[in-house]
DNA sequence: CTAAATCCTATCCATTCGTATAGGATCCGC
DNA sequence: GCGGATCCTATACGAATGGATAGGATTTAG
C-alpha cells in the first residue's frame, strides 16, 4: 500500500508518515508542494492513495484536485484541509475525490480514514457534512437571513450586485438592500470588508 | 516542564503531545479552543509554556495572545499558525510572545523550539523573518511593485482608495492606477476579488 | 383575524470605483 | 548620455456601489 502525502506543513507530514508507517505498515512518500507531488506521481507510480492539502503552494484548490485525479499513477486522491468549510468539502466529494479530511481529525481517525479510502470507499467525517441542506450553525451566519447569507456568499466571490441578482434570480435593487442590511449585521463598512469578515469567520 | 497545547486540529495536538512527551519528557495538556485553554490555565496552573493556535475558535488573533499573556498561570506564551504571514509573525513577537511557530516547521525543529522557548528565549524561524524591511519573497507578491503591494494591503483591510491614498501619502488617482494594475497582475476583476486572492495566498 | 416581523421590490441620488489616456520623474543597462 | 522600463501624478467619464425611503407579499405570534 503506497501513499503520497502532499502538504506544505512539515509537521503534518511527519505525523502522517509516523502513524501510517508504524501503525499500518504502509509505504509513504511526501511532497511539500503541488508540483513536487505531481513529479512524484509521474516518476514513481503507482500510488494507491494521494493526500493533497487543499491550500498548498501550486495547488489551486479544486483545480489541483482535477489535475491530480487525471494522473495515471494516482489511483485515488483525497483532500486534506485545515480551513475549508462544508461547502468546499461537498465540492471536493462531488469532484470524485476519495475523501475529505479536515485537520481537526485525530491521528487515529485519520489512519482509519486512510485505510477506509484505500479500500475504495469514499470518506468524510459525518459531523462535517451534517446540518441539513441550508446553512451551518455558525455564530455569525445565524444572524443573517437565508437570502442575506446567499448574497454574502456572492460577495466573497467578488461578484457584482448584478451577478448576484442573476445567480439568485432576484432583482438587483433587492440585492443592494440585502447587502446593506448584512453590512450592519456583521459590522462591515463596504463589500470588501464584508467578504474579509466572512472569510475570517470561516464561512464558505 | 509543563506545556499547554491549544489548537483545534486534533492531528497537530496528537503529534505535539507524542513528540514532546516521548522525546523530551515534558508534561503536556491540551485544549481545542481558546476558552478551554483559558480554563486550563486557571484551573491547573502553572504552565511553563502555552502554545496557542493563531486561528482557533474563540481566539481573535492577537487579542487572544494578549489575554493569555496576562494570565498568571501562563509563564510564557507562543503562537503557532499554519497560515499567518511575516507581518503577523512580527506583530506576535512585538507583543512579547515567547515565539512564533509556523506549521511548516518539522516535528524535530518544533521540539527544539519548544525547549528553546521554555529556557526563556524568544524563538522564530529565521527564514520566516528574513527579507529585509520590504516584503516577503512570495510568488504572487514578487510580481507587484512596492507601491502596489502597499495598496493591496489597504484593499485587504477594506479601505477606500481615498483612505489608502491618505495612509500612503499619495494622491487618490495614483492609488486607482495601482489598484488597476495590480488587478491585472494577480488576475482580479475588482477590489473584493483582489482582497480575497491576497488573503488566500496568505499575504498580510 | 390582527399585528408584527421578515422578505422582495423599487426609485432617487451622492459617492466611489474602474478604465482610458497621458505627461513627468527616476533608475537602469548599454 | 540615451533609450527603455518602472513608477507617480493627473483628468475625465461611464459603471457600480452605498444610503435613504417606501410599498406590497408572506409568514408567525397572539
Amino acid at each position: 500500500m503506497r501513499i503520497l502525502i502532499a502538504d506544505d506543513h512539515d509537521l503534518l507530514r511527519d505525523t502522517l508518515v509516523l502513524y501510517l508507517e508504524t501503525e499500518s505498515g504502509m509505504e509513504t512518500e511526501t511532497a511539500a508542494t503541488f508540483p513536487e507531488a505531481l513529479e512524484a506521481v509521474r516518476k514513481n507510480p503507482p500510488f494507491d492513495l494521494v493526500l493533497l492539502d487543499f491550500s498548498m503552494p501550486g495547488m489551486n484548490g479544486l483545480q489541483g484536485l482535477e489535475i491530480m485525479s487525471a494522473e495515471e499513477g494516482a489511483q485515488r486522491v483525497a483532500i486534506i484541509s485545515g480551513t475549508a468549510s462544508r461547502d468546499v468539502a461537498e465540492q471536493v466529494l462531488a469532484s470524485g475525490a476519495a475523501g475529505f479530511l479536515p485537520k481537526t481529525l485525530s491521528a487515529k481517525s485519520l489512519v482509519n480514514a486512510v485505510r477506509f479510502m484505500s479500500m475504495g470507499e469514499q470518506y468524510a467525517p459525518l459531523d462535517f457534512l451534517r446540518g441539513g441542506e441550508d446553512r451551518p450553525a455558525h455564530p455569525l451566519a445565524e444572524k443573517l437571513s437565508q437570502r442575506e447569507y446567499e448574497v454574502l456568499e456572492g460577495l466573497t466571490q467578488g461578484k457584482s450586485n448584478k451577478e448576484i441578482a442573476r445567480d439568485l434570480d432576484i432583482r438587483e435593487p433587492t440585492v443592494k438592500l440585502h447587502v446593506k442590511t448584512l453590512y450592519r449585521k456583521i459590522g462591515a463598512a463596504n463589500r470588501t470588508q464584508a467578504a474579509m469578515i466572512a472569510k475570517d469567520e470561516g464561512l464558505f
